[in-house]
DNA sequence: TTGAAAGCGTTACCAG
DNA sequence: CTGGTAACGCTTTCAA
């Protein structure tokens, strides 16, 4: 193996001159620099990472915690891992990843405390997430994607809930329609405090109240059959129902379904807005699906620009992001029918 | 911070018993193992991940080359992903993403120099990968994820292509279909060598000969759109057509929603097949899609031991496996019905 | 602008 | 079964 004090050797001059040199971390003269760089050319030389850690105490790695179960079929969570990836490696970090679950926040700070990162990229933030308190106390930077009921003084990105609700209720009731049903996620994910679940439920309540407009909602597992049920309990509960916002991939799927199978045109009877979704979903009736997208790759980029930025900076500066969802327009809504 | 030699202090031994003990490379008395175990406690000691790679010249890390587009919408990704990192952590291994282009098999050689990684997961493998004699002239231990034309003497993991166009054939055959359509990948995955779309093409191809049954087959963009096109090939090149194989998630949505158009009926017309495809899918329709699932979290896993034991092995010794995909019956396949 | 040298916290060899 | 100690290859302080 080529070490520095190889590349020193060959180009006569000191060992931290060599050091010096790669990390520009103090100033060289021109022609010592060049004689190094192709001393390390010519030698084939690979600066240590391990090294280089143990000497700056320093990994240039960062952690993401990776979920164990997703919820719904997307790709979200795979372009938000994609762009966190990509994102660290401009800058110069690696990304790994912990799929730790969330009761093992023990093993999450001792990993860190281990050296294996420099900082931690939390996903499936929960309202009273015990994590978050964990890595505080052990000094670990920490960016949320998601964020606890009180995030103040946190660092964290999230999906804009409020505007992304807002949006929908506006496209909504711009069409006219002024009974409106929500199929959201499962009562697994409201009592887990799960901030999608519980935000937008409240945010689409506050935008239908600005509205003037009727909003009937409901919980529904993940599945397709449970969308099916879905529309009945929104029906039930509505019986002059003309749009339905679901966020709930799998179920949307039986939602489309079964409006089908009751006879309900998309979007001339009934009009379909998926939410906070994927890309995948649009492509799942004909017409394609009127969606609000999750911006799953911006928040990737910018957790991760937040967490590095606080790893490097001397004083931890939270900087929190909103992202609202971008409408994709299909054709799955239009306005209500007069009657 | 604790070091080794502090927990040596307080536990009255060598800073190398205190190694040793950690490491059971080397027995130790009971009672000795005892009192550095509790000094370790009591003084909240971690091991230093960097100290420990530059010492032992081991990062205790795999990458994994992240594709940089994904195929298709599904979670099959991200099912591979998570179930390798978790082996890795299971056997004391870190997973690190490197999301690297094909065309940057010098960045991947760099990184693994440096000491980044102890050997790499490939995914998205061509027939002719020029990554993977990279890798083995730098001497870098790699599995790869697929295979290329002539894998022998490599380690892998892949899908058994053979045996799953077998099963699908045999399905549909079993059903009385006689005459089938393939609807593969775009031409653009087939030029790049991408191995699903040219190895199942052959197997189908061999399959439907082997039970004499007529198989049309069409290339088509992975969108709905070009589904719907690709139901009108199949149909164009052989008008008795009873039954369609699917492998291309988007283009599936736009099959089965031509199909509809047409006033074809999924099953009692046309029967639908689903190949090598991620849960995700099976819901897209009513009644729900059979399909042939695709075994990410199998390959995530076998792929990950198969590069560990490979890293830790003194010879590296090639494991290939194949796994077949497995039926989950859906509706979408029935009877041919006589006429 | 450069050099010398002291760590960084382990692992693993050589002795006992 | 245990101890001493030389690497491991780099960063960074102190001196010139």
């Amino acid at each position: 193996m080529v070490t520095m004090a190889d590349v020193a050797r060959r180009a006569n001059v000191s060992l931290s001159t060599v050091s010096y040199a790669l990390n520009s971390t103090r100033p060289v003269a021109v022609d010592t620099r060049e004689r190094v760089f192709s001393a390390m050319a010519e030698l084939g030389y690979h600066r240590n990472a391990a090294a280089r850690s143990l000497a700056a105490r320093k990994s240039h790695v960062v952690a993401l915690i990776f979920p164990a179960v997703e919820i719904g079929i997307g790709s979200t969570i795979g372009e938000f891992v994609a762009s966190a990836a990509a994102t660290a490696r401009e800058r110069g970090y690696h990304l790994v990843l912990w799929p730790l679950r969330a009761d093992e926040s023990a093993d999450m700070v001792e990993l860190a405390r281990q050296g294996q990162a420099d900082g931690v990229l939390l996903m499936e933030v929960t309202l009273e997430d015990a994590r978050v308190a964990a890595l505080r106390d052990a000094g670990i930077p920490v960016t949320l994607i998601g964020r606890t009921r009180e995030p103040e003084g946190l660092s964290y990105v999230d999906i804009d809930f409020e505007c992304t609700a807002a949006e929908a209720v506006a496209h909504l009731a711009g069409l006219g329609h002024e009974h409106i049903g929500f199929v959201n996620h499962s009562v697994r994910t409201q009592e887990a405090g799960y901030g999608p679940t519980v935000r937008m439920s409240a945010d689409l309540a506050t935008s239908a109240a600005a509205h003037g407009v009727r909003l009937v909602q409901t919980l529904c597992e993940e599945t397709p059959v449970a969308g099916r049920a879905a529309v009945h309990d929104l029906l039930a509960a509505d019986s002059e129902l003309t749009a339905i916002i679901t966020m709930n991939e799998m179920a949307t799927f039986g939602v489309t379904a079964e409006l089908a199978q009751l006879g309900r045109r998309i979007p001339e009877d009934v009009s379909v807005l998926a939410v906070v979704t994927s890309p995948g979903v649009v492509a799942s009736t004909v017409p394609p699906l009127t969606v609000l997208l999750s911006p799953g790759a911006e928040l990737g980029r910018l957790g991760t620009h937040c967490l590095i930025d606080q790893i490097e900076a001397t004083v931890p500066v939270p900087r929190p992001v909103l992202v609202p969802c971008g409408l994709a327009a299909g054709g799955s809504t239009a306005p209500v029918r007069p009657h």
